[in-house]
DNA sequence: GTCTATAGCAGGATAGAC
DNA sequence: GTCTATCCTGCTATAGAC
């Protein structure tokens, strides 16, 4: 009986962040427990399975997600903290790609983000209302969601290829606000 | 020596299309000759690899998605037309989800949409420029793309959730087509 | 709580007979 | 050109010893 345990939930969830940030290991139950000097059976006492493993992680990323575009965009005039909202997201799909993926991967209803994407949608909310003037105008904190998503995902599939985006990123974005 | 071959590229190709259209099943080289009545290692007779197979399965999805798009914009008023090749893009990712998301999985290199991708690209930029009155404006385009990308991907991976996208997706493109 | 060992599954791909 | 047979890899998850 190793007394001082190996790990815990906290540990593990830890090296699976640290895992998904890294460029190419994937995350099975071999490779994390190999990051905790461990035998991949031992991670069962811990955590169910994979899956509620991954869902405790994407609810991590959610929350470093909404953590920087809360510390990026507090304090600022309304117009501008939105932008630097936008750069924000843009910002956290690049550094953490792998992360990023999985806060939108698609899961059970039942675990469909219990708070921490409410979390992020008012904050969002807010930051929009405060640029239209219209309070709790969810269309318009949607259409946005949807062209950084998009943004997003269009160049991590390497769709812009070599000529690249342009500025189609600043374009959009302020064609959007404008016109919301 | 069963002299008339079972199968063909193209049968092949047919066949991998309408198994993707179908729900569930994956597209595996076991499952798909399974649907030709073949074993799994006839089918290197025709493709080298499964991912051979995959991108022309991709090539021919793109062709599919620009037809639509062509034949219901065709012969509208500029705006109209926008209009209805934006919508009839989201109904193509409702209709085939799956080869939706073939047609932008990442790619080598040197298979990133040889002819078909700059196709689809012409044309919107065609309806995009009689609309905003500035032909080449490749950026409109890109902002234009994310914009439906992203609402196809947050759609698809069920984010919306219960309350659903509201009316996001009209306010959205009509900000953009104003906006740009 | 961790270990070894193992069952079980799924998928890609090849060798060689016909 | 298709078949059977087989190999290989990689993964999830469990059983039971310690």
């Amino acid at each position: 009986m190793p007394y001082p345990a190996k790990t815990s939930r906290e540990a593990i969830l830890a090296a699976a962040l640290t895992l998904l940030e890294g460029q190419d290991a994937p995350l099975t139950m071999r490779t994390l427990a190999a990051t905790l000097g461990l035998q991949a059976s031992s991670l069962y006492r811990h955590y169910a399975d994979r899956e509620t493993l991954e869902e405790a992680v994407a609810e991590e990323a959610a929350r470093m997600l909404m953590s920087d575009i809360t510390a990026a965009s507090s304090g600022r005039p309304p117009h501008e903290a939105l932008r630097v909202a936008g750069q924000q997201y843009l910002l956290f799909a690049h550094r953490h790609p792998r992360l990023y993926a999985l806060i939108h991967q698609p899961r059970p209803p039942a675990a469909a983000t219990p708070g921490t994407g409410k979390d992020l949608w008012n904050l969002l909310l807010g930051l929009i209302g405060a640029v239209t003037g219209r309070p709790d105008d969810t269309a318009a904190v949607v259409a946005l969601w949807c062209f950084l998503h998009g943004y997003v995902g269009l160049e991590s599939s390497g769709q812009f290829g070599l000529s690249g985006p342009g500025d189609a990123f600043e374009r959009g974005l302020e064609a959007l606000t404008r016109g919301l």
